[in-house]
DNA sequence: AACTCGGGGCA
DNA sequence: TGCCCAGAGTT
């Protein structure tokens, strides 16, 4: 299978692909990212807009505090243990990184609430780093087309890193995410209409499904 | 690797 | 009600 030739359709189909979370600076991108796990991009950016226009700096949320912004992002699932890592991140970037978003993987992974996938979305979007983030989609879609057959999603990571030229990284992470969630949906995916079916080990196994 | 956590929205 | 959503942490 030709990896590039997989991107380039997945660039036509979905022109559009790219990081849907409201931001302006690396710290507020850190704050969307986490706020958006397990949670849909459109609530998030909802209760983001509204922080975002008091609050920018992690000196301004230590000061907002863990009761007060648990409230403000009530609409916003699992609020409770995001509101504390939220602060408690926010604590950490202020006595040990003067206040910045640290750039390297291990300095990010470090800090509480952030994982692999939280860290690789803000050294990609946010600092211009080559990376893949592997979330929920990705790894689904990267199953399906027969990319990677591991069940772990840092497996998945490096092998997409293996296949995938570095310059597309960070933008075949955004075309997964939208043809994962358009299309290749984990309940009844849409493979008629799929673009890339041709590539597809799930389409050539269950061909006879969809006729 | 396999849980658990967590709340709003929608069927 | 039951299931899903651009995961992380613990066992």
């Amino acid at each position: 299978m030709d990896i590039n030739e997989l991107l380039d359709i997945l660039e036509k189909t979905y022109p559009d692909a790219k990081c849907e979370l409201h931001y302006t600076t690396p710290f507020e991108l850190l704050i969307a990212t986490i706020l958006s796990a397990q949670c849909t991009d459109v609530r998030v950016n909802k209760v983001t807009s509204k922080l975002f226009e008091k609050y920018n700096t992690p000196k301004d949320f230590v000061e907002l505090g863990e009761e007060r912004l648990g409230n403000i992002i009530k609409s916003c699932g699992l609020y409770k243990s995001k509101s504390n890592n939220i602060i408690n991140t926010s604590k950490i970037l202020l006595s040990r990184y003067f206040g910045q978003v640290p750039q390297t993987l291990e300095e990010l992974i470090n800090l509480p609430g952030v994982g692999r996938k939280t860290a690789n979305v803000v050294l990609s979007n946010a600092y211009g780093v080559d990376a893949i983030a592997v979330d929920t989609h990705v790894f689904r879609v990267s199953n399906r087309i027969g990319i990677i057959s591991s069940k772990n999603p840092e497996d998945t990571e490096f092998k997409l890193m293996e296949v995938i030229p570095k310059k597309r990284w960070s933008k075949a992470h955004h075309l997964f995410i939208f043809h994962g969630r358009r299309t290749c949906k984990s309940q009844n995916p849409n493979c008629i209409d799929c673009t890339i079916k041709c590539y597809c080990k799930y389409f050539k196994e269950n061909r006879g499904n969809f006729n």
